[in-house]
DNA sequence: GTCTATAAGGGGATAGAC
DNA sequence: GTCTATCCCCTTATAGAC
């Protein structure tokens, strides 16, 4: 029943796809460039993703499925502590980012390239965004503090500064940097209203 | 000599594609949009920009040439201390990023789209990003602190954080955000070393 | 002379067929 | 895997209107 030629097909060239797309852009990135460095025909891919359109939104889910895998671990690492979770957030997002292929995050670079409200992909990249972004509100309205949402707000922007791609490679210490910020913060905010 | 027919053209041409191509992205705007949307002829527009290239170029010239006025001005305003001026820089920014049609830093985005380190506008945006660190940097090293380039780069993680412009549809009090940050930072940094 | 309108060349893109 | 169809893009050239 339809089985799988060779197990991993789509996987790798899915991989291959996902290495190009966020290296140089979506764009930028032709089916015939993804079918040469993945050494398959066109059919196979073709097969496996009919039009370029489903291979860029299995590209987004793809960073997503990580990115939730990735997240979640940091989080269980980091243990209850809204606070403590927090920082783990933005210490993983450091992470990334000091990684040498760092080129800011796959979602916001796919908005900036297509920015049409209707675009299919685009849609599940603001949906991340803002699932994202709801987490981070809701471990900052478990702190005491008095403007939660204020303190949610400055976390958020530290991470867009953390994740704008094209100036990492202008302060590669942008991760401490981020992750300083954001202990302060927390502390004086948790300091002022206890 | 060689005088121009219609004052104003290139201008009025220039304007055109600038909206459209900030708008847009730069890939997703083809030559036949700009000069539909101008309502010129096609030897009009090639007569002035040969190239989609130059036109690029002029592109990143005419927003590098409006910031620089706008900034300065800001700067002009508010005085000769360095704190006031960095605040004044992120109020400037943030005041930008308020604004209705904002989709983020148009150098940012371009290299976003174009990441590859020997195109022509792409170096110029990159220039203009480098030089604006600089300015950052050299405001911060003007102030009596213990750390003025860590100092440096929380600011300008903070203006990467404003300048992400497919989150700011997200959290619209962005701008007094990072101006409260920035603050405080600043404040932290002259009490802790005076 | 200045500009618009239109056609056409050269290249590369997606996608389908064999 | 190669080959082809179709389309869009950048660019140039030609022809026509004010």
């Amino acid at each position: 029943m339809a089985r799988t030629a060779a197990a991993g097909t789509r996987e790798r060239i899915l991989d291959v796809a996902t290495a190009l797309f966020y290296a140089r852009g979506v764009r930028a990135v032709g089916m015939s460039q993804i079918i040469g460095a993945a050494g398959c025909g066109k059919n196979l891919l073709y097969g496996h993703f009919p039009s370029k359109a489903e291979l860029v939104t299995a590209y987004m889910e793809q960073f997503r499925t990580l990115r939730e895998q990735v997240v979640e671990q940091a989080l269980r690492a980091a243990g209850d502590d809204p606070a403590d979770r927090l920082v783990a957030l933005v210490e993983e997002v450091a992470a990334r980012a000091a990684e040498p292929r760092f080129r800011g995050c796959p979602f916001r670079n796919y908005l900036t390239e297509f920015p049409d409200p209707d675009d299919a992909a685009g849609r599940l990249a603001r949906r991340y965004l803002r699932e994202s972004r709801a987490a981070v509100d809701e471990l900052a309205g478990r702190l005491p503090v008095a403007d939660p949402a204020g303190l949610a707000e400055r976390v958020w922007l530290i991470l867009d500064g953390l994740y704008a791609g094209t100036t990492r490679a202008m302060d590669e210490r942008a991760g401490e940097t981020a992750v300083a910020l954001v202990r302060e913060t927390l502390g004086r905010a948790l300091a002022e209203a206890p």
